[in-house]
DNA sequence: GTGAAAGCGCTAACAC
DNA sequence: GTGTTAGCGCTTTCAC
C-alpha cells in the first residue's frame, strides 16, 4: 500500500548517487544548478515528499508541536488553537492536540505521550484539577521546550502567555463598584490555578481600592473547572446566601459563566445580580438573559505562545531569560441587569 | 537536549545484544522469562520509550491519524474530534487535527501534509468551497486508508459515516407542515455537499408529500459555508422576499443557523417565522430568540468513523465491503414562533 | 561537484 | 534463547 517516491528512486532515475539528490532538494550550494534543477524537476513530477519519520530520526527533530488544553469544545481554546495552528503552520511544524478534559490523569498520560520524542515542544494550559507538578517539571528538566498559555504555573521557569488577568478583573470590579454595586460576589475556577489567583486578586485589589474587604463568604470556587451544572449550582447557591444579598457578581471562566447563566435562567430564588464574568464564546449576543463579558485575546495568546516555543525549538543556545506575556482583553459591559 | 533512552542503552547496561532487549520489550515468546522480567524492570527504572519515528521508519506506519475539518471552534466538528479522540486513544493511535476553514486551499494543502506517510489514514470531512476531488482521490488511489464523516462525497468508495441528513429533514419539515405551516424555504450551506443535497432531499420529500411543490425561490444557499454575517444576510433576504412570505425556515448547517438567529435578531423588515435549525452549539438553549434545532450526534458519528478507519488501517487484507453508516439525529421543538 | 559510507533507533531474518 | 546483521529513508562527514 502507499509506496512513497523516496530519494533512492530519484537517484536510480537520474543516475546520481542519494546524497546528491539529497543535497540538490534542500538546495545546497555544493551541488551544480543543473542537477539541482534535474533533480527537483523529477521530484515534482514523480510527487516526491521526504519521509518525516526518517528526517526525524535522522534530526531528532519531530517538527510538531504538542498542545495540551481543557476541551477543544471550550471557545477560548479552540479559539487559541486556531493561533497556534495559524503560526505553527507558517514554520512548518505539524499540531498535535490533546485534552484533558480538566483530568489530572488526563493531563499525565497526555503529556507523556506527547513527550516521548513525538514532538519537539509542548504548549501547555494546566487542567483545573492539577494540583501536582511533577509529570511537568520532570519533562522540563529533561529538556524538553515547553510554553505555558493561560493556566499557567510558576513552578517551571519558560516563557508564558497568559491575559492580563489581575488588570482585567481589576477594571470589571471597578467597573461594578463605580456603577454602584457594593456587595459584589466571585465565582471562580479551581483556587489553584493562575487565572483564578490572578483574577481574585484584580477582583480584591478593586473593593479595597474603595475601602471595602474582600469577604470570604463572596467568594466561591468550581474545583472541576464548571464542567457540571451541580457545580456550578451549588456555589452560586453559596453566593446567594450571603447576607446582605450579592447584587453583582464577578465570573472567572469561561465555562462557569455558560453554566452560570444557565443555572441562573432556572433558579428558584430570583434575585437580580448584573454579572461579568469571563467568556470568548462567539454567541454570547445570542444569549439570553445577556452578561456583560470579558473577552480574552484567545488567538493571539495562541500564536504568541507558539512563536516562544518555536523559539525555544530552535534556538541554538539554551535560554536562560524568560517572559511573561501578558494580552489583553476587552471588557463589554452592557447596561442592563439581570434578573432571573 | 532531551537524551532519551534507547534499546542500546539497556542492551548495554544489562550485557544482552538490542535484539533481545527488543524483543522482550515486545513480549516476544521467544526470550526467557529471566530476561525479559531483567528488561522490563531496567527499561522502567530508566523510564524508557520507544521512538515512535524509529519505530514507524521500520515498520512504515505512524500510528497516527489525520483530521481535516472545517473548523474546531464548530461545535459539532469539536463534538465529533471528542469522538475520535476517545477511540483513537484507546486503541494507541495519535490524532492530528487540521482545519480547512472551509477553504479549498486549505483542504488541499493540509491534505498532502498530513498524507505524506505522517498518518495511517485520514479523517476527512469535506470543505463547503471544494467541489474538485482530486487531491483525495489521488491520494485514495495510492493506498491511503480514508473514511468521510459528516461532509462525504461519492468520489471516492469507502466507509462513510453521517447523519440521516434525508429522514432529519424530512421529519422536521413534516412537522412543520404538520403544524400549518405551508411557505417553507430552506437555507443550506454550498449545493455540492452531501448534507445540502440530502437535507434539500428531506424537504422536498416533505413537501411533495403534502402535494406542495418545492419552489426555487424558497431555497437559498450559503457558498462560503455560513462564515460571514453577509452571506448569511443576504441569502435570508432572498429568501425573506418570496411572494406570498414564508413563515418557517429549514437551516441546513450548525454555522449557518448561528449566524441567521443573528441576523434576524437585527433585521429590518420585521417578520414571523419558525426556524427549525441544524445546530449542536452546546449553548443553543441560551440562545434568545429560541430556534427549534436538529441535533446530531457528533461524538457517537467521530467514533465509528475512528472505529472503521482504524479497521481499515490494521486490516491485513484488502477491503471491498463498504458501507455508509447513518446516526440518527434528536429534534427538538420549541412549541413558539420567532419574531424578530 | 559528486559519491561512498556510516548512522539515527528499531525490528526481523537468519545464524548458532 | 540469544546474537549478528541488514535495512527502513534520510543526512552528513569524508573522500576524490
Amino acid at each position: 500500500m502507499f509506496q512513497a517516491a523516496t530519494i533512492k528512486h530519484i537517484a536510480q532515475a537520474l543516475s546520481v548517487s542519494p546524497s546528491t539528490v539529497s543535497r540538490a532538494l534542500r538546495d545546497s550550494h555544493e551541488v551544480s544548478i543543473d542537477t539541482k534543477k534535474l533533480v527537483l524537476e523529477y521530484a515534482k513530477k514523480i510527487n516526491y515528499r521526504s519521509n518525516p519519520n526518517a528526517q526525524s530520526l535522522k534530526s531528532r527533530r519531530s517538527n510538531a508541536i504538542g498542545v495540551l488544553v481543557a476541551d477543544v469544545a471550550n471557545s477560548f481554546f479552540s479559539q487559541a488553537i486556531n493561533g497556534i495552528e495559524s503560526v505553527a503552520y507558517d514554520k512548518g511544524y505539524h499540531v498535535i492536540i490533546t485534552q484533558s478534559h480538566d483530568r489530572y490523569d488526563r493531563e499525565v498520560i497526555n503529556m507523556e505521550h506527547l513527550a516521548n520524542r513525538s514532538v519537539d515542544g509542548l504548549l501547555i494550559s494546566m487542567s483545573s484539577q492539577t494540583t501536582d507538578y511533577n509529570h511537568v517539571t520532570n519533562l522540563h528538566q529533561k529538556g524538553l521546550p515547553m510554553v505555558f498559555f493561560d493556566r499557567i504555573i510558576d513552578e517551571v521557569d519558560t516563557f508564558k502567555v497568559t491575559t492580563d488577568n489581575v488588570q482585567s478583573a481589576f477594571e470589571a470590579t471597578s467597573l461594578l463598584l463605580e456603577k454602584g454595586f457594593r456587595q459584589i460576589g466571585f465565582l471562580g475556577n479551581a483556587p489553584q490555578l493562575s487565572i483564578t489567583i490572578d483574577r481574585l486578586k484584580g477582583y480584591g485589589d478593586a473593593l479595597k481600592r474603595y475601602g471595602l474587604d474582600p469577604h470570604p463568604g463572596l467568594v466561591s470556587y468550581c474545583y472541576e473547572g464548571g464542567r457540571n451544572y451541580d457545580e456550578v449550582k451549588m456555589a452560586i447557591t453559596a453566593l446567594f446566601s450571603s447576607e446582605p444579598p450579592i447584587d453583582a457578581l464577578l465570573i472567572g471562566s469561561d465555562q462557569i459563566s455558560t453554566e452560570a447563566v444557565r443555572v441562573l435562567t432556572t433558579f428558584d430564588n430570583p434575585r437580580k445580580v448584573t454579572i461579568i464574568g469571563f467568556s470568548n464564546s462567539e454567541v454570547i449576543d445570542l444569549w439570553s438573559p445577556r452578561i456583560s463579558y470579558i473577552r480574552q485575546n484567545a488567538v493571539e495568546m495562541g500564536k504568541i505562545a507558539a512563536q516562544k516555543l518555536i523559539a525555544l525549538i530552535e534556538s541554538k543556545y539554551p535560554v536562560h531569560e524568560f517572559e511573561t506575556t501578558l494580552v489583553s482583553s476587552e471588557l463589554h459591559f452592557l447596561n442592563e441587569n439581570i434578573k432571573e
